[in-house]
DNA sequence: TTGTAGGCGTTATCAT
DNA sequence: ATGATAACGCCTACAA
């Protein structure tokens, strides 16, 4: 393997030219420089970035903590989505990703996931999923120990940002063009998981509409779940005008349900995962960037380690009528 | 951060001993080990893999090189699984692992794919989807620079294994299964791509059967795309008495354009994937253990890190009809 | 502007 | 069986 002792020799100046020449560190002469350049191109050096982490103390390694869902699979389609996002763009930015998923520390203390992640030689991480029940997670975003970046969690701090769409915004006007195009009045919304830093969000969008449009609305929870989606709609659907969705997957069992009881109930989804072209029926719903919001994260993650202060992120997103056409190809 | 000098310090060895320890070498007696291990657990100690990898010849930092379907990507679900299996096992046998994605050096030659590897102390690489036609990437696995594992494709050597199920079995059975159910003598076969080890494996599968059933058979390629599967479909469908297909993707695809020619010919299924519960219908298919497969795969890299020979392992499979209500939860 | 040298946390090769 | 000590490849004061 070439080294930078090799590219050193090569053009003839110090190791720690060569550093600098790579690092790109101001006080370098041009010619020198070029010389440098013009070595590492002839003999194709590449850095060793394992050696970098090492003997670096702002080591460019991130971990992404990625909340795998193991009972719906369906719904990893986001995850893979982040991880996507996350990892293409780290490449750009020179950084270096290991992925980790919940299950892996869920029996862990705050200190022995600190201790793995410092064994790691990580120094910023990226947090997919996390709700208010994760205290663990919670804590290791709030700590001093890492930079932090947190998709879809309102966790920001000195070295932590968030970044997620407008979810209570996202929600109020997929909800409000769904309702009026309908001219409904009762409506049923089916929220994730009452713990859910998402959820609430949404909710708050919802209330808004609400209180707006003089809005009937009963709130029941559907834990993400395309069966406790389908109980529901099954239990209180007939007696609202609409259904209403905080996720595409409980928004298809909210449909099964319907097309069973036979009833017509518009129904509004929530993500605009590939998913929900294959169950054949339209709806509106919100559709997300996933990997896009990923990298970003990994954009933001970049900045905080370069010093940047943590803040609230906000991506866009779009309002979609998704059908089965659009998906296949 | 704890290190393996104030192990040592705290139980009065030298750092070489506590090295020992750490890696079960033989010469070092009870007594030793017992207050090594004592002084690890005290100090909570948890090795730095990154200056172990620095330091040792054979690192045990493993690469996985995904190909992400960024066309069809309902298919996805299967590169998750795959990650998630490998990485789980990897963190079973402390391994670091990184991800990478096909997209990411399809412009490079292999000379640079190497160095880049090299540069992250790569020591073993996994690879999933290979195609005949990614030249590089065989070179890759055919070459002496790392060990290798490869995924669905036949590339044994002397330190590469192969990793699948028997793909030309399982589709034999899974085809036998549903043209003997149900009759059947003339067979179109919608087979994957052309340049795919698995479709070519696939078709052993089914010029046997066909030889032995004595069943015309139309062979068309799908290129595991939905869309192209439901317009040979439409185009042959009609004149066969069965559909069967190389992938659940392109079996769904089927199934739609027969529902909308409205004539009833069974169709069968690979993969089983979950996405399949969801457009509502009944098919048989061939479940993979995604997961599993890519576990398998991990821990024969580990052994070949070891030095062990590469070889071809085959995995389990079974036989499965898939339905809406297995799927939902 | 450039070079020297110490250190990052391990592993591995020698002596002892 | 145990302990010095030299790598591993790079970064970074500090000196020149």
């Amino acid at each position: 393997m070439v080294s930078i002792k090799d590219v050193a020799r090569h053009a003839g100046v110090a190791i720690s030219t060569v550093s600098k020449v790579l690092n790109s560190y101001p006080n370098v002469s041009d010619e020198t420089r070029g010389r440098v350049t013009r070595a590492v191109a002839e003999l194709n050096f590449v850095p060793n970035s394992v050696a970098a982490a090492l003997s670096s103390k702002q080591s460019a390694r991130v971990a992404l903590l990625v909340n795998l869902n193991t009972k719906t699979q369906a719904i990893d389609e986001i995850s893979l989505q982040y991880i996507q996002g996350a990892i293409n763009k780290a490449m750009e930015l020179n950084l270096d990703v290991i992925t980790l998923f919940f299950s892996m520390f869920q029996d862990k203390t705050v200190e022995e996931l600190i201790r793995y992640l410092k064994s790691q030689s990580i120094g910023g991480i990226i947090i997919y999923g996390i709700s208010m029940d994760d205290a663990v997670l919670r804590e290791l975003a709030g700590g001093n120990d890492f930079k932090c970046v947190v998709v879809d969690a309102p966790l920001t701090s000195e070295n932590t940002s968030c970044v997620r769409i407008d979810h209570a915004k996202a929600q109020y006007e997929v909800a409000k063009r769904t309702i009026v195009d309908n001219n409904c009045h009762r409506v049923l919304y089916i929220s994730g998981r009452e713990n859910s830093y998402v959820a609430r969000e949404q909710q708050e969008g919802m209330a808004r509409l609400a209180r707006e449009m003089d809005l009937e609305m009963l709130l029941k929870y559907g834990e993400l779940s395309e069966l406790k989606a389908r109980n529901i709609t099954m239990e209180y659907g007939e007696c609202y005008d609409t259904v209403i969705c905080g996720s595409d997957l409980m928004a298809i069992g909210a449909m099964k349900a319907l097309t069973e009881m036979d009833i017509f109930r518009p129904v509004c989804g929530y993500d605009g995962i590939i998913l929900m072209g294959y169950v054949g029926k339209q709806m509106n719903t919100v559709r997300q960037n996933f990997a896009g919001i990923s990298a970003t994260a990994m954009e933001e993650l970049h900045r905080l380690m370069n010093g940047k202060k943590g803040e609230d992120v906000r991506t866009p997103y779009t309002l979609e009528r998704m059908k089965y056409t659009d998906i296949i190809c």
